[in-house]
RNA sequence: GCGGGCGUGGCGGAAUCGGUAGACGCUGGAGACUUAAAAUCUUCUGCCCUUGGCGUGCGGGUUCGAGUCCCGCCGCCCGCACCA
């Protein structure tokens, strides 16, 4: 008698079997090939969302996947536990960051148990514990040792709001990144990790990260922002000099102007003595710094009255330069200083264009070689130097390599005057925070001593828990005895250093140390070099440059410092994409929650709804769905298979109600085929159903390709088929050991409705621990073959044939055909173009 | 502006190499079962002027053959932001 699956009753018995026999914890020492499977680890933000489901059901289906593979699989799970929205939540709410984020934990870890993912909790690490924190400040101190940390008075990016620094990583468009409010400059003494130490490294190492999206390698590309080039000096009209850098030195010669920043001292200079000068530079600093700001804004100059001397004035007799402060020119990228050559750059185009400035060309364009420009825009591209002297036709990069050997001749009269050199977008990575909820900074300062690391003896420093948030600001920085220290080196009164690390540098290192995590070090060696590098990373693109950059430097700056033999931590990336729902807004303009709808009107009022766009889920558009309901009303296989189903995982997944009840639809339906099959007493014994038997070999090599290659919806669709071959297929001894198969081919996907009938089959132990069906190769090969049979390229007909069949066999069948004949109308082909066993192609 | 991606039925999407476009799912139609409904099952579901013709954003091209390759457009999405 068929039964409905009880979702809720299994999950809750399976659930509580894997924990108990802690099934899916790695074994260090197992002799079987080890495997990482890791997604990113959550911020316990308070519940789950349908982001973390599809997240982990990806990496989960994977990581099971894997295990019935053979492979020992290390699949953990952990807590990115530190960062402001506890402090925030201290500040509205009055509740201690420490208790809100641990209630946080506690909620979020009992949510992604109900979800059957195959975690390794053993493992669970949270970076807010003093035991995972200490380690890091172990950590920043060997980094501080072997020079790889400084401190550096610095102008940083302050957000008032949230009274803290920020990285220029999380300056977006001006503002803040998380409270959206306008960044002021500030000065202040700040911790840097030398990140650009490693820019080559970093930046050479993406060729090898052949398993990443190229999306992501170009970004990080793009952020690394190499550019070789000249940088030389003007000597001025008032004795003085002016650095400038340039990716051009071939364009020398069509240098029309020098050009520096607002901020450049130069200017400030100049500023000081000319009004008007002033009232320019000021009129720079108001320009806006949105992206449609930045695209209208006119290149605005002054000229400064002083000239340049060209570099090869004496020998060409090159006239000197003006020199102007333009608002294009950043003082915080190469030297803030500029020379323009209009005919072969944009913004220098643009800028001549409006100051008259002659517009000179010295790199054709086709044949197009006169020094009169005379077009309406600059000439970027390739081409041969002309007009330029002595690299007359040299191409672009000879050129270039020409001007910078004479810029470094020592031997020439004057001696050098520049040198080739590489200018990076990259920073170095600035982790001092103004913040109470992070990593203490294990350095004291002492009057006498100056920065003293805290002694290895003493760490780790433990946040003091008797704080209070009643007052902005830095809770460290104002607490009566933790801040005061006898300093340890003479032993005076000293003070801690009152900053945390950046969140991000907790998120650095974490998938180490769930590699290994012994009491009085951050890692094992050896045991971590047994798992890493991470075989599998999944998450969410968000965080394509700075996690994976800043996790990328730590990982090179441990095998600096010889803790680890580690190049790259994550051989394979995954970016998935979002979970996303219609948006809904009532007459007034408010956004309705999904429950607050129906039939195209509010629940409430019953009054009629406009529906939008559709988009990632979020609070502030009241998108959400759940996930927790979701997981009680449809069971974890349901919201599983969902998760995995229709769209690609890189894609978008719209959540749905059809879709969810399809996917429920589709467990019973699954567990109705299971339960009728395996619970019947008298199984036939005999009949063969090769058919059934190929298509199931044909199903375990598509899913196995499928799921390794994380193409769910694939896997999800050829059980979907096989499904239906079976339901169709008479009883036979073959049909049992289909539905056998299906359920450990779905088996990652739904796992309690597998381990259910897997016990109702009497297989014995877990189906979490059975081996993946074998595929015999010879049951992938079809002896007959559907052969297509075109005429001129239009499908006329198709044929089955059989397979390997010689091509004047397969010619003579298809002009046999009567549709064939009757299309050909009588004639014989002109041509025909067989390709064995696939099609016929007749060309009249 | 620069860089990248995408564009296939009513919808999500398949189509590994240039070789039968639309697998699989959703939605919808018809039918069976039922007193009835739900559930379930069967079946159909790209478009049209249906012995056939047209169809993978648009216009060209290469080819016996193009969703796939090339050239030129259009649209949408993502990233970066005056990077010298």
């Amino acid at each position: 008698m068929a039964s409905r699956f009880n979702a809720l009753k299994a999950d809750a018995h399976w659930q509580k079997i894997w924990d108990e026999a802690r099934t899916f914890a790695a074994d260090d020492h197992s002799a079987r090939p080890k495997t990482y499977v890791l997604e990113m680890f959550p911020y316990p933000s308070g519940k789950i969302h349908m982001g973390h489901v599809r997240n982990y059901t990806m990496g989960d289906v994977l990581a099971r996947h894997r295990r019935m593979t053979g492979h020992e699989v290390l699949h953990p799970m952990g807590w990115d536990a530190f960062g402001m929205p506890a402090e925030n939540a201290a500040m509205e709410k009055g509740v201690h960051p420490g208790a809100w984020t641990r209630q946080n934990i506690a909620t979020m870890k009992a949510q992604l148990k109900r979800l059957g993912f195959a975690l390794d909790w053993t493992r669970e690490l949270a970076t807010c514990d003093a035991s995972y924190y200490g380690h890091e400040q172990a950590l920043f101190l060997d980094f501080y040792r072997s020079g790889l940390v400084y401190r550096k008075e610095s102008a940083v990016n302050w957000d008032p709001v949230d009274m803290t620094v920020l990285a220029n990583e999380q300056v977006i468009d001006g503002r803040g990144w998380r409270s959206g409010a306008l960044v002021e400059k500030r000065k202040l003494s700040q911790w840097f990790l030398k990140i650009t130490q490693f820019a080559d490294e970093l930046l050479d190492g993406l060729g090898t990260l052949d398993q990443w999206p190229d999306k992501v390698r170009l970004m990080q590309e793009n952020w690394i922002g190499k550019s070789q080039g000249l940088q030389f000096r003007f000597a001025l009209s008032d004795g003085g000099s002016v650095e400038v850098f340039t990716t051009r030195p071939d364009t020398m010669f069509g240098a029309s102007f020098v050009a520096v920043a607002a901020d450049h001292p130069i200017a400030q200079a100049i500023a000081a003595a000319n009004p008007a000068a002033a009232a320019f530079v000021e009129q720079c600093k108001q320009g806006g710094t949105t992206a449609a700001e930045l695209e209208t804004q006119e290149k605005l100059g002054f000229d400064t009255g002083l000239t340049a001397a060209h570099p090869f004035g004496q020998e060409t007799g090159a006239g000197d330069l003006p020199v102007f402060i333009a608002n294009f020119v950043l003082m915080d990228y190469g030297t803030g200083a500029v020379f323009g050559v209009p005919a072969h750059d944009q913004r220098d185009f643009d800028f001549a264009t409006k100051y008259a400035l002659p517009i000179r060309r010295v790199v054709s364009e086709g044949d197009k070689t006169a020094p009169d420009f005379g077009e309406s825009e600059a000439w970027t591209g390739a081409g041969t130097l002309v007009n330029s002297h002595f690299l007359d036709g040299m191409d672009v990069v000879d050129a270039k390599r020409e001007v910078i050997r004479r810029a470094e001749d020592a031997t020439q009269p004057g001696g050098s005057w520049g040198h080739g050199t590489t200018v990076w977008r990259l920073r170095d990575w600035g982790v001092s925070r103004q913040r109470y909820w992070g990593t203490p900074i294990p350095i004291i300062h002492c009057a006498t001593c100056g920065e003293v690391p805290v002694p290895r003896e003493q760490l780790p420093v433990e946040l003091p828990e008797d704080v209070t948030f009643d007052i902005p600001g830095n809770p460290l920085d104002r607490h009566p005895t933790w801040k005061h220290v006898a300093c340890p080196s003479c032993g005076a009164a000293a003070v801690r250093d009152t900053d945390t690390l950046d969140t991000f540098a907790d998120s650095s290192w974490y998938f180490i140390r769930f590699a290994s995590q012994p009491e009085d070090r951050a890692f094992d060696r050896a045991v971590a070099e047994s798992w890493l590098p991470v075989g599998q990373y999944i998450g969410g693109v968000e965080h394509a440059i700075l996690h994976l950059l800043y996790a990328r430097f730590w990982t090179r700056a441990l095998r600096h410092v010889g803790l680890i033999d580690l190049a790259e931590p994550f051989t394979g990336l995954f970016t998935q994409g979002m979970v996303t729902h219609e948006t809904y807004k009532a007459a007034d303009g408010r956004w309705l929650s999904p429950e607050d709808v129906r039939d195209g009107k509010e629940i409430a009022s019953g009054s009629p709804v406009t529906v939008g766009r559709v988009e990632k889920m979020s609070k502030s558009k009241k998108n959400t769905v759940d996930p927790e309901p979701i997981v009680d009303q449809y069971g974890a296989d349901a919201v599983r298979w969902f998760m995995l189903s229709d769209s690609p995982p890189e894609r978008d997944l719209e959540w749905s109600e059809n879709g969810i009840e399809g996917a429920w639809r589709f467990v019973q339906r699954l567990w109705r085929l299971v339960d009728a099959e395996l619970s019947s007493e008298a199984a036939p014994v005999t009949g063969d159903d090769i058919a059934l038997r190929k298509l199931v070999h044909r199903t375990t090599a598509a899913v196995h390709a499928a799921v390794e290659g994380l193409q769910f919806n694939k896997a999800v669709a050829a059980l979907y088929a096989l499904t239906s071959a079976i339901e169709k297929a008479p009883a036979s001894a073959e049909r049992r050991t289909a539905v056998r198969t299906l359920v450990l081919l779905s088996a990652p996907m739904v796992p309690h409705l597998a381990e259910e009938a897997w016990a109702l089959a009497g297989e014995g132990g877990l189906i979490a621990n059975a081996a993946w069906p074998t595929v015999d190769d010879a049951m992938l090969i079809d002896d007959e073959v559907t052969v297509a049979i075109q005429v001129n390229g239009k499908l006329r007909d198709t044929l089955t044939l059989a397979k390997g069949l010689p091509r004047e066999e397969v010619e003579a069948a298809a002009l046999a055909s009567e549709k064939i004949v009757r299309a050909l109308d009588g004639k014989p082909p002109r041509k025909v173009i067989v390709v064995p066993d696939r099609l016929v192609n007749l060309v009249a």
